[in-house]
RNA sequence: GGGCGCUUAGCUCAGCGGGAGAGCACUGCCUUCACACGGCAGGGGUCACUGGUUCGAUCCCAGUAGCGCCCACCA
C-alpha cells in the first residue's frame, strides 16, 4: 500500500492487531506518530464556514518566556478534553493557542542578557532592543508550543496568534483609543508602586507582600531642649523623613491636643512641618505621633490630600535620596536608612530602636527588590463603569462561574476595583498611542491615522501593561476589530478554563474589556453576545502528595514532560483529570500516575483479549439482547448518561472515576470473564463478540478526551475506522436499560463473591478446582463455574460442604478434606454481625412511629427492604452455623 | 483586620439529611489460557470538638480548636 514503513500502531488493522498487540501497554510506541498525523489530517482546524454550531476555547496564553509546567499541562488536559469530547458531538470546534509577550518577564531577560555583555537598554537604544527582544522570541521563545505537542492539545495551529503580532496590535490600539475617547482612559499623577531595578511603575497585581524583618525606630521632632514643641514619632523608613511634611495625630489623642496647629521643626532639613489631625491615626500604635511622607507612602498620600499637604519627592526613579539639599543627595535608599538615623542619634534624637522588626513590605514580583511608592505620572483605566459590567454579567446569568461557590470571589474583585495603572516604562509591549505636541496638544490616534508631523511631536514613550492586551484575547485573536468570519462564528467564546489565582488579573479583564468592546460591535442587539465567554470554569493549583504547592524554591515543582516520558502523556493526563474536582487544589504524586499507568495498561488489554476473540463493531447491535451482553450495554448506557451530566458541571474527577471503575471493575472484571462462557458456544458467540466491540467502541469513545492517545490506537485497531477523534461521542439510548438483566447480574455477583469468600477462608487454593453441585440456580451455571473455576462433580463426588447462596440457590462442594470449622465459623459470625448490624438499625426505625409517620415513603420502603434482607441473610446464616459441628 | 474554605481509613481526597466510600499504601493466597502495570479475598474510620434543629445529623445551624487561601493594613 505504502512504500514507507507504516508507523507502527496508527496503521493497526482488525486483522492484524489482536495477534500482534504485545501484552504490555507501551505509551512511547503509540504516542509519537499520532499527534502529527492528526494535525496533518486538519481535524484540529475549524472552519468559519461550517453549519455546525461552535465550541470555542481560547488558551490563557502562556508567556513566550515559558515552558510547559505542571499547573499549564494540567490545564491543558481540561480543555483538551472539552474540546475533544465537543469535536465528536459535533461542533465545530475551535481551541485557540498562542502566546503572550509577558512585557516585564522578557523586558527583564533580555536587559540581563545585555548587562551580562556589559550594556544596557539605553546604549543600545530602543529600536535596537525592541529588534533584539524580537530575535530572542524568535530562537528561544515558544518551547511550550512543542511541548503542548507532546501532551496531545488538539489545537488549530493554523489559527495561533502572539500578543505582540499585527493583528493584536490594532485590536490594542483601537481599544485604547476607544476608551481614551470614551473618557474611560486617563493619565495623572498618583502615587504608584515603582519599581528601582526595573525603573518602571507596577500594578498592585504585580507588587507581593512579604514578611521582612526591618527597624522601628522612634525619633523626636522639634526641639530637644523644651525651647519649642516636640513630638515623637516612629518610624520603619527613616530616610523618608526628609520628605516629611507633617505629623498627623488622632483628632481625640489628649496627648497632642495642645500640639495640633502649632509647627515642628524637621530635623536635618530644618524644615518647619504642621502638626495635624487626621482620623487614619491609630493612637495605640507606637507613639500615636506618625511623620507624614505624603510622596512615598499610600496612607501618607491620603492624609496628604486630605490636609494639603506638600508633596515632596526625595527618592529618584533608582531609589536614590535626590533633591534634598542635604548631605544624603545621591545615597541609595538603605544607605540613606542607616546614614540618616546615625545622624539623628548623634543628635540626641534616637528615642528607641526595636530591631529586628517584623513587617510587611511590598516586593517586586519580577524583580524581587523592595517597592518604592513613588509619586509619578501615569495612565489609568477608569474601571468602575467596565467593573460593574462585568460584575452583572455574572449576576445576571449572562455569564455561569463553575464552581458557583467561585462566585463570591469574582465579586470580590468587580466590586473593589481600583483604577488600573496601565503604562509601564519599559521598551517592550505596545507602546501608548498618544502624542504630545509642542503646544501641549495631546493626540490618541487610532491604528489606521497617521502620527502627526513636525518638529516637537512626540510619543509617549510608555508601553502598556501586559494584562491589557491579554484582556483582549477572547476576541482580539479571532480577529477584532475587524468583523471577520472567524469572530462571527466563534464568539463569544463557550468556556474559558482557568485557575482561581488568576480571577483578578486576567478574567476580570477580559470581562470588562470583552463587555465594552464587543457592545458595540454587533453586541447591543443582544448583550448575550458581548461577553468574552459563557462560562468560566475555574479549577484549582497542582499541589505536590502533601497538598504543598508546587514550587521552584519549595523544590517539589516536577517537569510534566519527565513524568509523561516515564508513564505516559495518557497516565499524567488521566491522573490529572482524575484529580480534578471543580475549583479545588489537585495533589499529584508518582504513585498516582502509575495507578493510571496501569489503568491504560488494562484498556490496552481489554481491547486485546477482545481483539483476539474477534469482538466487532461491524453491523447491527441486535435490539434483543439477554444476559450479560444485556446488562453490559444497560450498564454502559447509564454511564454516558452520566458521564454527560458531569461534563456539564466540569466535574472531571468524577468523570474519570465513573469510567475508571466501569472499565476496571465492570467491563473487565466481570463482563469480560462471564463472556468467556459466551465465546465459547458457538450459538452465542457472534452476539457476544458485537456486543463486546460494542462496549469498547463505546467506553474508548468516552475516555479518549482524556487519554486521546491509547484510545486511538486501541479504537483504530478494533473498529477498523479512520480516527477516533473524529468518531461521534456516543449517545445514551433508553431503550438499551435493562433493570431485570442488571438485576440478575446483581444476583449473580452476590453469589459468586458469597462462595469466594467461603473458598478463601477455606484456604483453598485459586489453582484448585472443587467439585461443585448447584441446587436452585435459575441460570448462570456456566458462568459461575467459570468464574470460580469449579469442576463438574464426578462419580466419586463426595459432598464436604454445602452453601446456601442469596435467593434460595445452594451449592454442594467436595473440598476433597473436612470443613476447616473455625475458619468457617469466622467467616460466618463475621458476616453474622453485619447482618445483626443492619437488622438492628432498620429494625429501630421501623420501630418508630415518629419515622413512620414523617419520613418520605421512599426512604421507609427502602429500610423496610434492608431489613428484610438483613433478616433472610441472618436466617441463611443462623441455619449455617447451627450445621456445624462443634469445634 | 476583612472575606472564603478546610478538618472523613496510614496518605491524598470524594460523599453532604436516612446503609461510612475511592485511589494509593497495607495483609494473605495465586505466575489461572487479556493483563503480575495482574487476579481473588481481607484488615483499617466514636466522619476535629461542644451544643442545637430534626423521627433521624458525617451531612443543616451556632460555638470552640487547629489548618489553608485571598484581600487589606501594619507609621
Amino acid at each position: 500500500m505504502t512504500d514507507s514503513a507504516p508507523p507502527p500502531t496508527a496503521e493497526l488493522t482488525q486483522q492484524t492487531a489482536g495477534s500482534e498487540l504485545p501484552s504490555q501497554y507501551v505509551p512511547a510506541s503509540v504516542e509519537g506518530p499520532l499527534y502529527e498525523q492528526w494535525v496533518r489530517r486538519g481535524y484540529f482546524t475549524a472552519d468559519a464556514g461550517s453549519d455546525r454550531p461552535p465550541f470555542t476555547i481560547v488558551i490563557p496564553p502562556p508567556n513566550v518566556t515559558g515552558s510547559l509546567h505542571i499547573g499549564h499541562a494540567f490545564e491543558h488536559t481540561l480543555m483538551d478534553a472539552l474540546t475533544r469530547r465537543a469535536r465528536m458531538q459535533g461542533y465545530e470546534t475551535l481551541w485557540l493557542p498562542g502566546m503572550d509577550h509577558a512585557s516585564i518577564a522578557v523586558h527583564a531577560l533580555v536587559e540581563r542578557a545585555l548587562a551580562e555583555e556589559g550594556t544596557n537598554r539605553r546604549e543600545l537604544g530602543r529600536d535596537a532592543f525592541v529588534e533584539r527582544v524580537w530575535s530572542w522570541k524568535e530562537q528561544h521563545g515558544g518551547a511550550i508550543l512543542a511541548q503542548m505537542r507532546r501532551l496531545g492539545d488538539s489545537v488549530d495551529w493554523s489559527r495561533e496568534r502572539f500578543t505582540m503580532d499585527d493583528g493584536l496590535c490594532r485590536a490594542v490600539q483601537t481599544m485604547f483609543k476607544r476608551l481614551h475617547d470614551d473618557g474611560l482612559i486617563y493619565r495623572a499623577e498618583r502615587l504608584v508602586n515603582w519599581s528601582p531595578v526595573l525603573r518602571s511603575v507596577l500594578s498592585d497585581a504585580e507588587v507581593d507582600h512579604r514578611e521582612v524583618e526591618g527597624e522601628l525606630v522612634s525619633m523626636t521632632y522639634g526641639a530637644l531642649d523644651g525651647s519649642g514643641p516636640s513630638i515623637v514619632v516612629a518610624t520603619t523608613r527613616v530616610e523618608t523623613m526628609l520628605g516629611d511634611t507633617a505629623v498627623a495625630v488622632h483628632p481625640h489623642d489628649r496627648r497632642y491636643r495642645e500640639l495640633i496647629g502649632t509647627l515642628v521643626e524637621l530635623p536635618l532639613t530644618g524644615r518647619l512641618i504642621p502638626v495635624i489631625a487626621d482620623e487614619h491615626v491609630d493612637p495605640e500604635f507606637g507613639t500615636g505621633a506618625v511623620k507624614v511622607t505624603p510622596a512615598h507612602d499610600p496612607n501618607d498620600f491620603e492624609i496628604g490630600r486630605r490636609h494639603g499637604l506638600a508633596m515632596i519627592t526625595v527618592l529618584d526613579e533608582d531609589g536614590r535620596i535626590v533633591d534634598t539639599a542635604t548631605e544624603f543627595d545621591g545615597l541609595d535608599r538603605f544607605e540613606a536608612r542607616a546614614a540618616v538615623r546615625e545622624r539623628l542619634r548623634e543628635q540626641g534624637r534616637i528615642v528607641s530602636e526595636k530591631r529586628p522588626y517584623l513587617h510587611s513590605v511590598g516586593h517586586s514580583e519580577r524583580s524581587g527588590e523592595p517597592i518604592e511608592p513613588r509619586l509619578s505620572l501615569q495612565w489609568f483605566v477608569k474601571v468602575d463603569p467596565l467593573a460593574k459590567a462585568a460584575g452583572d454579567a455574572v449576576r445576571d446569568g449572562r455569564v455561569r462561574i463553575s464552581p458557583p461557590e467561585m462566585a463570591a470571589r469574582y465579586f470580590g474583585w468587580t466590586d473593589n476595583l481600583h483604577d488600573w495603572c496601565i503604562s509601564r516604562q519599559l521598551w517592550w509591549g505596545h507602546r501608548i498611542p498618544v502624542w504630545y505636541g509642542p503646544d501641549g496638544e495631546v493626540r490618541c490616534l487610532g491604528p489606521d491615522e497617521q502620527p502627526p508631523e513636525g518638529p516637537g511631536w512626540r510619543q509617549d514613550p510608555d508601553v502598556l501593561d501586559t494584562w491589557f492586551s491579554a484582556g483582549l484575547w477572547p476576541f482580539s485573536t479571532l480577529g477584532w476589530p475587524e468583523r471577520t468570519a472567524d469572530l462571527a462564528k466563534f464568539y463569544p467564546t463557550s468556556v474559558l478554563v482557568t485557575g482561581y489565582d488568576i480571577l483578578f488579573f486576567w478574567v476580570v479583564r477580559m470581562m470588562m474589556f470583552g463587555l465594552y468592546a464587543m457592545a458595540e460591535d454587533g453586541g447591543e442587539a443582544d448583550p448575550s453576545r458581548a461577553v468574552p465567554f459563557k462560562t468560566i470554569a475555574l479549577h484549582g493549583m497542582v499541589r505536590d502528595q502533601h497538598g504543598k504547592k508546587m514550587s521552584k524554591s519549595r523544590g517539589n515543582s516536577v517537569d510534566p514532560l519527565a513524568w509523561m516520558e516515564a508513564y505516559g502523556t495518557d497516565a499524567l493526563r488521566f491522573t490529572f483529570a482524575r484529580g480534578a474536582n471543580p475549583g479545588a487544589d489537585v495533589p499529584i504524586s508518582e504513585d498516582n500516575i502509575g495507578g493510571a499507568r496501569n489503568f491504560c495498561n488494562k484498556l490496552w488489554n481489554a481491547t486485546r483479549f477482545a481483539l483476539l476473540n474477534g469482538a466487532t463493531t461491524e453491523g447491527e447491535l441486535p435490539q434483543r439482547l439477554t444476559g450479560a451482553d444485556a446488562w453490559i450495554i444497560s450498564r454502559l448506557n447509564r454511564v454516558i448518561a452520566q458521564v454527560d451530566d458531569y461534563y456539564a458541571d466540569f466535574e472531571f474527577a468524577k468523570i474519570a472515576d465513573l469510567l475508571y471503575h466501569f472499565a476496571w471493575d465492570e467491563v473487565c472484571d466481570w463482563y469480560l470473564e462471564l463472556a468467556k462462557v459466551s465465546l465459547a458456544d458457538e450459538s452465542t458467540a457472534a452476539v457476544t463478540r458485537r456486543v463486546l466491540g460494542e462496549v469498547l467502541d463505546g467506553l474508548l469513545r468516552l475516555l479518549h478526551p482524556l487519554v486521546p492517545f491509547v484510545t486511538e490506537s486501541l479504537w483504530t485497531a478494533l473498529t477498523g475506522g479512520e480516527s477516533i477523534v473524529i468518531a461521534a461521542w456516543p449517545r445514551f439510548q433508553e431503550s438499551r436499560l435493562d433493570k431485570a438483566a442488571e438485576d440478575e447480574v446483581l444476583l449473580l455477583q452476590a453469589r459468586v463473591v458469597l462462595i469466594r469468600q467461603f473458598l478463601s477462608m477455606q484456604g483453598v487454593k485459586p489453582t484448585q478446582r472443587i467439585p461443585a453441585r448447584f441446587t436452585g440456580l435459575g441460570g448462570y451455571e456456566p458462568q459461575m463455574r467459570k468464574l470460580l473455576r469449579l469442576a463438574e462433580p464426578a462419580d466419586d463426588f463426595t459432598r464436604t460442604a454445602r452453601l446456601e447462596l442469596n435467593d434460595g440457590a445452594a451449592v454442594e462442594l467436595d473440598l476433597s478434606t473436612a470443613v476447616d470449622v473455625g475458619a468457617e465459623r469466622a467467616r460466618l459470625e463475621r458476616d453474622r454481625a453485619a447482618a445483626t448490624k443492619e437488622l438492628e438499625q432498620t429494625g429501630k426505625k421501623l420501630a418508630n412511629d415518629a419515622f413512620l409517620a414523617k419520613a418520605k415513603p421512599e426512604v421507609i420502603d427502602s429500610v423496610r427492604a434492608r431489613n428484610e434482607a438483613a433478616a433472610s441473610d441472618l436466617r441463611r446464616i443462623d441455619e449455617a452455623l447451627s450445621r456445624l459441628p462443634r469445634s
